[in-house]
DNA sequence: CTAGGGGTTTGAGCGCACTCTAAGTCAAGG
DNA sequence: CCTTGACTTAGAGTGCGCTCAAACCCCTAG
């Protein structure tokens, strides 16, 4: 698979693969016979989970050195664990913060559902009264 | 209360605060005597909001549009409402992602743990080996 | 009177994560 | 053969959100 495939499929730019190629985060691809990129199928998986990292706002810096533990071997299993647990720590903590964010966000929507409610109110008397008016004038 | 105070009751620094004034997020802040900046505790309310806006994502152009419309008076309310209730659709997107990749995380640290608690038994295969070619040799 | 510790301004600098440019190579189709 | 278009590289540029530097001002305590 060539770059701007592998670009298709992973939803990042070619630009950027090479950019993580460059600085580390993708391993050297191989290249064909023109000396262009070729990528097989196996770089989508660990595209993926470098995804994954990427959502939860782990920085680069962090996911060049899971990247650089992984590259050394099953022995660094341990040390690669302990990093992914102290991520996932914090994205707990950021995902109890949206969430609290979150319902304030509702209560703040909420006043101004309220407001624009009460908006409507002074119209539908006002339309009311007009009504009235209209209806003695037609009496009269 | 001076700026260094508001700093530390707002978390914000003080060159972050001048920076919001600056770019419009802020109001211009009263001065005192000596014209240094002589805030209201009422700031730390519009503060506090503009800090879960941040803590949800939103970008400080965002922000500003909001804070443009909310100096505009009341009848930019439902514009408000409207730009609320689009970025808090963003956020539970963002909410849902990160919720996803932590089961994806939870599932990758477990492939860890349980890789070493193979490691493990297999130390304790060896140990309990050795212990019998130990107890073999006892015997001997 | 002076030193210290606030505060002020304008404008430059930084770290991050891309994103793009320029100049070049290569393979296939007309 | 020539054009087209996808690829290559090194390195410059971008947008965001701060963060800091330099030079200055002002108040207070010793």
């Amino acid at each position: 698979m060539k770059i701007s495939e592998l670009a298709k499929r992973t939803g990042l730019s070619a630009h950027t693969i090479r950019y993580y190629e460059r600085i580390g985060l993708l391993p050297f691809a191989d290249r064909d016979a023109g000396g262009q990129r070729d990528y097989d199928e196996a770089i989508l998986v660990w595209i993926g989970f470098l995804k994954r990292l990427k959502t939860t706002g782990m920085p680069i810096r962090e996911m060049l050195l899971y990247a650089e533990l992984r590259a050394q071997g099953d022995q660094t299993g341990p040390q690669r664990r302990k990093l992914l647990e102290l991520h996932r720590e914090r994205v707990r903590e950021h995902l109890a913060e949206l969430e609290a964010s979150l319902l304030v966000l509702d209560t703040k929507i909420d006043t101004y559902v309220e407001a624009e409610k009460r908006t409507q109110n002074h119209d539908n008397s006002t339309q009311i009264r007009r009504n009235q008016i209209g209806a003695r004038a037609a009496r009269s």
